[in-house]
DNA sequence: TAATAAATATGACTGGCAGTCGAGATTGCC
DNA sequence: GGCAATCTCGACTGCCAGTCATATTTATTA
């Protein structure tokens, strides 16, 4: 959809309030009334794009439960997934968190996503309980909730700065996070 | 200032976006005009708003200091003072952190602000390390970011859900954190 | 190919709101 | 009481998201 892509590039360029949908639609070649049959609202954008990013991490989700991995390979796929593409662009970040906070339409369907999301790192978790991989006392669905903070944190944060890749800083993170795991583990064992 | 109070409770109980500039001044009982007497943009309220928060956190810093309390407790009492008061309701939180992603100039206060946050959790740290409270290997700028990120991601988080109150996720979150920190000193220690 | 129906595109229009500004009220001061 | 500085006000402007009636394209059938 050329919309879309005109879209998100002038958002990323010139920040999502800066856009109006006039600009995305002259950039587009199209009439201001066609947006509106495509999208909702102009908030709506970026529900749409959130929607992607889910497809991506659900599609990688499946396919590392295929290929028999550990938990730890298998999350650290998933949240590196969201640097990739649309995590590129700081500004595009910030309107992605911010809209979905202020739009009432739009946080429905992030809400929606980050429940499915955290299902499916409670999943991953659960199994590698079974297999002893980690400690199972502990409460997958914290570990999921806890996952899912430690990563829109640090979304967040990186919005700020931009400096390194948004891959570097969910690294940083990702090991911070699974310090905490692991050590969950050993005070289980005294 | 009954302006910047009716402005909060505005935004609590119908969010940011359904407010508008005369909304506030109605309940007031101000003109409208004298709004932009105290406040740039409308926006600026969530900003003043931060900068209250952020005044607390430095008094329960500064105050922490003077006590001899060890790392672990002070950075405690840091973060719960941001569950406080303002932290209340989560369709300010949404508010907050939303508008000052999407506006240029509350963007500017907050980075300054969270900024300096990171300086005075980076003191903290460091004040612990000279005592060996935690590891000296850790580099304090880092720790102070990893904080932020999963104090900001555990309010991002509650404030879509809001059910528990902030504290207690606040409190789950920082537990996290601790274990990773304490972790990466055994890591030191192979 | 012509006639008809379905789907899409379009841009003038509306309503609502943030922010401005010049005029008027209020306060403090000599 | 008169002058200045400060604060208040609400009518006004400009902008923009979102609507809608009309026009245009595409698909369907005979």
């Amino acid at each position: 959809m050329r919309l879309f892509r005109c879209a998100l590039q002038l958002f990323a360029e010139r920040g999502f309030p800066n856009v109006t949908v006039e600009d995305i639609t002259e950039a587009a070649d199209v009439g201001k009334g066609t947006f509106f049959n495509y999208f909702e609202t102009k908030d709506h954008v970026l529900g749409v794009m959130a929607e992607i990013q889910l497809g991506k991490v659900r599609e990688a989700a499946s396919t590392a439960k295929q290929t028999k991995r550990t938990v730890h390979s298998v999350l650290h796929r998933l949240v590196l997934c969201l640097a990739e593409e649309p995590g590129r662009s700081p500004s595009l970040a910030r309107a992605m968190i911010s809209s979905f906070l202020a739009s009432e339409g739009v946080r429905g369907m992030i809400e929606h996503q980050m429940h499915e999301g955290r299902k499916m790192i409670a999943e991953v978790v659960a199994a590698g309980q079974e297999r002893g991989e980690i400690d199972s006392q502990l409460d997958k669905d914290k570990v999921a909730l806890q996952l899912q903070q430690a990563v829109m944190g640090t979304v967040l944060l990186w919005s700020l700065h931009g400096k390194p890749a948004l891959e570097a800083w969910i690294e940083d993170s990702f090991q911070h996070f699974w310090r905490a795991i692991v050590l969950s583990g050993q005070e289980q064992e005294l």
